[in-house]
DNA sequence: TTCAATTATGATTAAATTGATAGGATTTCT
DNA sequence: AGAAATCCTATCAATTTAATCATAATTGAA
């Protein structure tokens, strides 16, 4: 399924900033974006969502910069991507409601219900936490390749 | 998730299909797109596709038409959708893969493929015999509520 | 108190996708 | 021959997406 560039910038952002998090330290948008080789007027604008949304803590003027606004293990890819990706979450309308108005509500109950509720139930089940976790991993092995 | 028109109303017009599965008979773009109350040059865009998927087998001329090429029972809605919907099924494009590697790896295998997995489940175990059916259950309903 | 660093916001542009229409070519039944 | 269909390709308008630009507002520090 294509996920848009706002989803994926997001979610790769969040990772940084869960690897972050510990230190309790305010990171810029300057910063993320030279990192991971994004448009950094774009990030801002991913950000400013986020923030929107309530995932982020900002912290404007001279030394400051945004922050998780949870801890990583409390936040879900879920909420993350929900704040980015409009066409993921917003229901599917309707098509053949006026003649057909049995199948549409077939197809919204047995079809666009399900894809739904097993979209949100994947996503909300992997923590920025367990993802942050799983990029450590590659990054190690990723080293050890590196060096042998 | 937002499913396009194309999606909604091949799914609409393959249920119209599967009720007239039984009878053999070869149904025209022309009485569905009335039946359903969609454009017909735009429906004969939507099952030259379905056609092309291998979905549904057509008779060219006059008294031609389309007929699906397997029973209800034995074609799913993943099988539909995924002929219609580019972007549903489509990989999600690497987003920092230059700058970030594990990080771009780490999202696409506990993200991305969970999702393209459950999709696919999902719309994989559902046939368009039993969204047929549940389909003539609400006609019943209906039907019921209009004469009582 | 001024300056530089930073978030915050809204407008603008360009490219891609989607939804729909149009016209005609081809096939086949009667 | 003529009508009824599928088939094919081009075009258009509207929407969405990706990215940029400009500028306002805030704040720490020299």
């Amino acid at each position: 399924m294509r996920i848009s560039s706002k989803g994926r910038y997001g979610l790769a952002a969040s990772v940084v900033m869960a690897q972050n998090y510990a230190s309790g330290a305010y990171i810029t948008v300057a910063s993320l974006s030279e990192q991971l080789g994004i448009s950094k007027i774009y990030l801002e604008q991913v950000f400013s969502q986020l923030k929107k949304s309530g995932l982020l803590h900002s912290i404007k003027g001279a030394q400051g910069g945004y922050r998780l606004a949870r801890s990583p293990a409390e936040i879900s890819v879920l909420e993350i991507l929900a704040a980015l990706e409009q066409s993921l979450f917003e229901k599917t309308e309707s098509s053949v409601q006026q003649k057909a108005p049995e199948i549409e509500k077939a197809m919204q109950e047995a079809v666009f219900l399900q894809i739904d509720k097993s979209v949100a139930d994947t996503l909300g089940s992997i923590s920025l936490y367990s993802l942050t976790a799983k990029a450590e991993e590659f990054r190690q092995d990723q080293t050890y390749m590196f060096y042998i």
